[in-house]
RNA sequence: GGGCCGGUAGCUUAGUCCGGUUAAAGCACCUGGCUCUUAACCAGGUGACCGAGGGUUCAAAUCCCUCCCGGCCCGCCA
């Protein structure tokens, strides 16, 4: 391995495999684990944890020296209790919708109830599965095999019984790690809250641990809860080590412990408080080695931090209206440790970079520069879906392109065009053509969402400006042209020919046709935008003027 | 108070870990081509004292120190 031929040449290593390594050679397990707590609204943020998790899946299952088949799992944490009343929620549809001040009301009720425990505001199902239901849907359209896991399913099923048992015959251990990160966390800390066998609120009042029968005591106390306080009931009761939760930083660890986690990917949220906690518990309380870690920075969305309140919150559902999942997927794949900026006003710039990749990939273009050539020869094929065949090459016109071939309205319209422009092979297979209708699709809708140059609108009238005799001839001299089923090229001869006939200026004549059309005073190249359009509409748009 | 990330052509970034030929790309812009007009295609070109200052070195965008500016996170919960 350190032979001259073998040295690391001057390209980097991609993030991912830098992680599986790590794992491999520390001898950890090759199970990869993410997880969120179910609260506010699934949006693409969470894939950081999903698709960072994923890659390095991946890299993991390309090495010889990890012992079992690498796999992924990813916790919704729906024993955590519901702290404050979101403004804002994703409905069923993946709509953002504001509460009213009666659901709102009715939620309150719930305040310090688990995720599980507290209802839909859309009717069916818990909070928890409503929440965790998009993260699935949202995992199956960007293509992750990931193993959904419910925390509190596995409080149910005992798994937990174990950590909990360690950490409470242990408490002066507990305690003594929790009060090196906590400040709160008294001589009387209890590291386990019972949920409330009277109101079904969680509750950090535990008054005695029974280690024999597995029990504790508690007194439904008012509840501190991250600076909200969540009024008990007064009840007071015994509750088995299953109808409760640990609190989050043991059990962040005893879930490594459970799940036998060798890699977790975390935001920089937690990098500081609980992974230093949660290391020091894991290896003091729990006896096990943590997992190898990796801290992903947040990115921002058109410049901003995503906020509910702010109601810029974007759904993977979103993005994918305007990017093919694999351009997603390489957004993912950039370095987790540089913060960016998710543009989606000015997302060509990341559709094109990902093109450039893939023409590396394919051979079609140089790589430009060192992180391209990693790009195009290690990670590009980790962008793909799993099932995809990589002998299918994507046909994938110039996004800008696109989406002013957008503005013809039907498929084979759009393939000539395509055709003719060289963006589209006259051997295309079925798929590939079907590639390139989707990036049109997804192109145009970000052109016209944003209403930038790219949105290229032909007007639905023909507009009230009146064009003098001269010109409303040669329009007809030009609906004949285009009636007689001219191409694109001889529809733009046609325009000059009928110009220079009618003794107008050339120029003024296409500005009058871009007036006719799109009602403003330029636009794209006259004749492939007409033979773009429905011809029939065409000639009576034309002969209407 | 602590931590992470960034400051490279007009804009967005790659390159920084592992120092080494004229600092790379896309967009924008300009020019040329497509028989003639302009924003759909093709080719080429202009454009950067690499945030500031100091240090190490034969050699610094890259390593070290100090500072300035911007973004985000933590310090209670999760």
């Amino acid at each position: 391995m350190s032979s001259e031929e073998d040295a690391p040449d001057s390209t980097s290593e991609f993030w991912a495999d830098e992680a599986a390594r790590r794992v491999a050679e520390s001898g950890r397990p090759p199970v990869v684990k993410g997880g969120v707590s179910p609260s506010g609204v699934p949006h693409v943020g969470n894939f950081n944890e999903v698709l960072r998790g994923a890659f390095v899946v991946r890299a993991l299952e390309r090495r010889d020296d990890v012992s079992g088949e690498p796999r992924q799992v990813f916790t919704s944490d729906d024993r955590d209790p519901l702290r404050r009343v979101p403004h804002t929620v994703l409905s069923p549809e993946g709509e953002l919708v504001e509460l009213d001040a009666e659901e709102r009301d009715e939620l309150s009720e719930h305040l310090g109830k688990p995720y599980v425990d507290v209802p839909s505001p859309f009717g069916e199902g818990s909070w928890a599965e409503h929440f965790a239901s998009f993260l699935r849907d949202d995992a199956e359209k960007l293509e992750v095999p990931v193993e959904f896991v419910s925390n509190d399913e596995l409080y149910d099923d005992g798994r937990f019984d174990e950590p909990i048992r360690a950490a409470l015959s242990n408490l002066d251990v507990s305690r003594e790690v929790i009060a090196r990160h906590q400040r709160t966390a008294g001589d009387d800390y209890v590291p386990f809250m019972p949920i409330c066998d009277d109101c079904g609120r969680i509750t950090p009042t535990v008054t005695a641990v029974n280690l024999d029968d597995e029990t504790v005591d508690y007194v439904c106390d008012e509840a501190d809860l991250g600076g909200e306080t969540i009024e008990g009931c007064g009840h007071s009761g015994t509750a088995t080590f299953r109808e409760g939760k640990l609190p989050w930083r043991f059990e962040w660890p005893a879930q490594w412990m459970i799940l036998n986690v060798g890699f977790e990917p975390f935001g920089k949220d937690h990098a500081e408080g609980s992974w230093e906690s949660g290391v020091e518990i894991a290896e003091e309380v729990y006896d096990i080695k943590p997992p190898e870690p990796l801290v992903y920075e947040f990115f921002l969305v058109d410049g901003d931090k995503m906020s509910a309140s702010a109601g810029n919150v974007y759904t993977v559902s979103d993005i994918l209206r305007y990017v093919e999942p694999t351009v997603l997927r390489y957004f993912f794949a950039l370095d987790p440790k540089k913060q960016r900026d998710l543009s989606l006003a000015d997302v060509h710039h990341l559709v094109n970079d990902f093109d450039r990749v893939e023409d590396a990939y394919y051979g079609r273009e140089e790589a430009a520069d060192s992180t391209e050539k990693l790009y195009a020869e290690r990670v590009y094929e980790d962008l793909r879906s799993p099932t995809d065949d990589l002998s299918h090459e994507p046909v994938r016109p110039p996004y800008t392109f696109a989406a002013m071939v957008g503005v013809a309205e039907d498929d084979e319209a759009r393939l000539n065009t395509l055709r003719r422009s060289g963006h589209l092979p006259e051997d295309a297979t079925e798929t590939q053509k079907q590639d390139a209708l989707r990036r049109v699709e997804l192109a145009r809708n970000w052109a016209l969402d944003y209403d930038n140059q790219y949105a290229v609108r032909v007007l639905d009238e023909a507009p009230d400006t009146e064009f003098d005799e001269d010109t409303r001839a040669a329009f007809g001299d030009l609906a004949d042209v285009v009636e007689s089923g001219a191409s694109p090229d001889e529809i733009q001869n046609a325009v000059f020919e009928t110009a220079r006939e009618h003794d107008l200026d050339v120029g003024g004549f296409f500005g009058d046709g871009y007036r006719l059309f799109l009602g403003q005073d330029s636009g794209p190249k006259l004749g492939p935008l007409l033979g773009a359009l429905d011809r029939e509409f065409v000639v009576e748009r034309l002969r209407s003027a």
